[in-house]
DNA sequence: CTTTGGATCGTCT
DNA sequence: GACGATCCAAAGG
């Protein structure tokens, strides 16, 4: 995935996200279901009334990852797209599982029962990748791990030097799907008229 | 399968 | 001080 690729449009960006990989370590799943938030020209955006220390991400340059805190417990993830000042981003609402489904479950709790229920919505997702905050600014088109301060026992590796698990945004050569299903946005109280919502038709992850 | 209500806290007014 | 780009358990069909 190019940078310049996810600069551009939210509403056009996010079913042209359709398909693409998002991965951390051993885990990875394809995108199968996003929504486009159009910042200042969207009241549903969080960027709609401006630069603020939560949104600031999404003001920054395309391909980052802006991860915020909901519901009082949930995170969710975006890919931000921003030309020029803008301050665009796509909403990954669901996965379907790919690789490191073990990891994934056991990030989610035995709760889980269906391979399918393990990233169909955009907090499980974020759940089963174990995204947080933390994660937050995160270049999701960086090559490799940079090494980083914090020495978790979990993270480290053989020599002792940790290697933090990056989020990546990955293209494994699976095309969009040529006419997404395209409807309204999910969960919110303004601008529910758009049509901004896009997913892969069919797909059994799509969020329920 | 669907519907309903509770949990829980960062963010901005 | 109000509310949210959600999830889950419980209950009913």
């Amino acid at each position: 995935v190019k940078r310049a690729d996810l600069s551009g449009d939210p509403v056009d960006i996010a079913p042209w996200l359709l398909n693409k990989v998002l991965a951390r370590g051993r885990r990875a799943g394809r995108i199968v279901e996003v929504e486009a938030y159009k910042g200042a020209l969207d009241a549903a955006s969080h960027a709609y009334r401006g630069l603020t220390p939560r949104t600031a991400v999404m003001f920054g340059p395309a391909g980052y990852l802006y991860v915020y805190f909901t519901y009082g417990m949930h995170w969710c993830a975006n890919v931000v797209c921003s030309p020029e000042g803008q301050a665009g981003a796509v909403l990954i609402r669901a996965l379907a599982p790919l690789r490191g489904l073990d990891e994934m479950r056991a990030a989610r709790g035995s709760v889980v029962r269906r391979d399918r229920d393990l990233c169909n919505g955009p907090a499980k997702l974020c759940q089963a990748l174990g995204i947080t905050g933390a994660d937050n600014g995160t270049d999701l088109l960086a090559r490799r791990p940079r090494p980083g301060p914090p020495v978790a026992p979990d993270t480290a590796g053989v020599s002792g030097i940790a290697v933090p698990e990056r989020v990546r945004l990955l293209d494994d050569g699976t095309p969009p799907p040529p006419s997404p299903a395209q409807g309204r946005r999910i969960g919110i109280r303004v601008a529910v008229e758009e049509p901004w919502r896009f997913w892969v038709a069919g797909e059994e992850s799509v969020s329920r």
